[in-house]
DNA sequence: GATTGAAATGAACAATTGTTCAGTTACTGT
DNA sequence: ACAGTAACTGAACAATTGTTCATTTCAATC
């Protein structure tokens, strides 16, 4: 017999999203069948079809989902007007707390990578590049205006990104820290970093 | 029949190794069957079970191998009659290098967590911390000498540990820099980091 | 109250999984 | 040459996998 609630599809489909990220997350994409999903959303498996068309689809449109989420926020956040260190705080900053409020979603993007088919990667990998080379324009141009001074554009963008991202790894909501003063430590840290 | 050539079980055991963290580095620990480990190592599945009591196991001693490894090899380079900036200089090359070295069992390490069983996990985690606290003591020593400030000892250790580890996620042997001006470039960017 | 269409079921499928083990092969020491 | 043993095979197992689809359920419309 059907649900005895009346969830519609578009509920449904939210659902199944929302209990994949939670699943995969967990335990990687792998390891979560396509019946847990369904028994987590509360549904038999043949309906998750109704959704979407196979499983990797299922995991490619959350990374992306993701992905283009960070970009359009930070697209919504970014000081253009302002200068390369009022930015680069802007940057280390919206990374750090955009990161501890989807650290699921964090997780998938940079897990799962190995899970895509080659032309899925490929796509995600041109978003995550696009988003690191937003960060290492500002630090050249940083640069440019002697304002900030690294050995090298390249590797400081991408220690920087490995330094923001990896707060994922040991912050907990019950710890030491709010979100508020780490996301101040981190950008301490990442302007010692950077100054001229 | 068996294998033509006169492979001694040794031999056999290392391959196994060898293959699985290959495999399981570039595919995920669920992704990768026995069956597929057993043929590229040139045998049938059941003689993995010579050497392996199940899949989790290989799993955990590739894991716990890979962080005793560091361990001790961290213990071999630790210049502890050093003062605190010296000592965190050879701790930063130390892990850029190490990690530079072998980028599949650093891989394995940090993405296979989740694979683990809880006991396991638990056993692996604290080689982990145990590493961490090495250089969380390095940090305080530094600023109890005054010789090292950060905003918080702490969140500098896991800045640092995400920023060195990071590098195994850019890092190509045919790219513009060879190791060695890595491993200089990190080291420069930390020390700007954490110098008073 | 009948009709419709979407939503979900539930059973089936072929393939693959980790693991076991009786039997075969190859090597070592005598 | 022979016995003993370690290494390995090859087939089997129960369970689980992603996916399909004819059938059923349900809510809205006429």
């Amino acid at each position: 017999m059907a649900r005895t609630q009346g969830s519609i599809g578009a509920e449904t489909h939210e659902k199944i999203r929302e209990v994949a990220e939670e699943l995969i997350a967990a335990h990687g994409y792998a390891a979560v069948s396509m019946r847990q999903i369904a028994t987590a959303v509360g549904v038999q498996v043949g309906a998750l079809y109704r959704y979407t068309p196979d499983k990797q689809t299922l995991l490619f449109d959350l990374m992306r989902n993701h992905l283009e989420q960070v970009q359009s926020a930070w697209d919504a956040t970014d000081p253009t007007d302002a200068g390369p260190v009022e930015r680069l705080e802007a940057f280390c900053r919206f990374h750090v707390r955009f990161h501890l409020d989807r650290p699921r979603a964090v997780f998938i993007a940079y897990m799962e990578l190995r899970s895509l088919t080659p032309e899925n990667y490929a796509v995600i990998e041109t978003l995550r590049n696009t988003y690191e080379a937003r960060l290492e324009a500002i630090i050249r141009d940083g640069q440019d205006l002697r304002v900030i001074r690294v050995p090298d554009a390249r590797v400081a963008t991408m220690a920087l990104i490995g330094m923001l991202t990896g707060v994922t790894t040991w912050y907990r909501d019950d710890g030491r820290l709010d979100r508020g003063r780490v996301e101040r430590i981190y950008w301490r840290l990442a302007r010692r970093m950077v100054k001229v």
